[in-house]
DNA sequence: GACGAGTGGTTGCAAATCACAAGCGGAAGG
DNA sequence: CCTTCCGCTTGTGATTTGCAACCACTCGTC
């Protein structure tokens, strides 16, 4: 990927396309969002799409270097974990957006689509409650914390749909 | 891109990246939508992060292919006018986060920036208007037309924010 | 203090894809 | 005819991908 070079163009869509417009960076920061992976061996060996632990690393030395994660730094051989950033917690609105599409438009299974729905029905709203939570998590944020929390109702409404299919 | 295999995954987030989850797809349908553009010559001469013609050749047919654009068909060497489909207008909520997305967390111009900055301040409902807007266009919905369009009204302002800067 | 399990990666390689520049066959107008 | 415009196609080298194997380091146990 060429996007440590200067941007092609300075449209705000571009910028976004730069910034994680590839093949493996969303799925890499949906697994950490929404499967609440922070560890590089949890994001390789949970990852459904299968990932090669070399893109792996790839991405995320990538999205450290462009803001969008946090590197524990620690001395080599030991767990590093991996934070969203402020920006990076603001994709939630565009997981949403194109889960809402892949939803209607793609083939998905009922188990995986669930949490698509429930992000759809919740709209702005729950999306802010989920921002609020992952800045509790990832930033240290004290907001207060509302319970169940948005990934716990995303993650019951999963199971529920996996036991029941 | 192996998009034209079978799917990595049957997430729906998944299924939108293999649909267009690349650096240039999206360039291409935003040219588009929000640039009026329906022919290849228009496309490729216009763009502003200059793309090369077997790029925009090859995605043109993969868009086609994945149903997101159809092709006037014609004989060779004629004009064929490209127009989207429902799937693809229903990426205007798409284009409207990325476009927040890269206004807040990335440097741009601020004459590219401005159809963003409407986008978002008119929220969805003026999504749903223009969306309204490219069937009327792209597939000749019959629907009532505001005045002025959508679209006249974000080049208006684009065109403001050139004379100004 | 050697061992084995667990950590986050790196390395090599073949295949696919990208980006750039040039060229091509058909159609339309004069 | 000749020119211009039309949508591409064809080379070419450089980059990226996907896959498998391997590596250096740390920590707990014996």
């Amino acid at each position: 990927m060429g996007e440590v070079n200067e941007p092609r163009s300075e449209c705000p869509i571009n910028a976004a396309i730069e910034a994680f417009g590839d093949r493996w960076s969303l799925i890499v920061l949906r697994d950490i969002v929404f499967g609440d992976r922070r560890y590089f061996r949890e994001l390789q060996a949970n990852s459904i799409e299968g990932i090669a632990s070399n893109i792996l690393a790839d991405r995320l030395k990538r999205l450290v270097k462009s803001g969008l994660l946090t590197r524990e730094d620690t001395r080599p051989g030991q767990r590093a974990r991996y934070s969203l950033t402020e920006p990076a917690i603001q994709l939630v609105p565009v997981f949403a957006q194109l889960g809402s599409w892949g939803l209607r438009h793609r083939p998905t299974s009922s188990a995986l689509r669930v949490r698509a729905v429930l992000l759809e029905q919740g709209g702005p709203a729950l999306w802010q409650e989920f921002m609020d939570e992952l800045r509790r998590e990832h930033l240290g944020s004290k907001l207060p914390a509302r319970s169940p929390s948005v990934r716990e109702r995303l993650n019951a409404a999963y199971l529920a749909a996996t036991n029941s299919s």
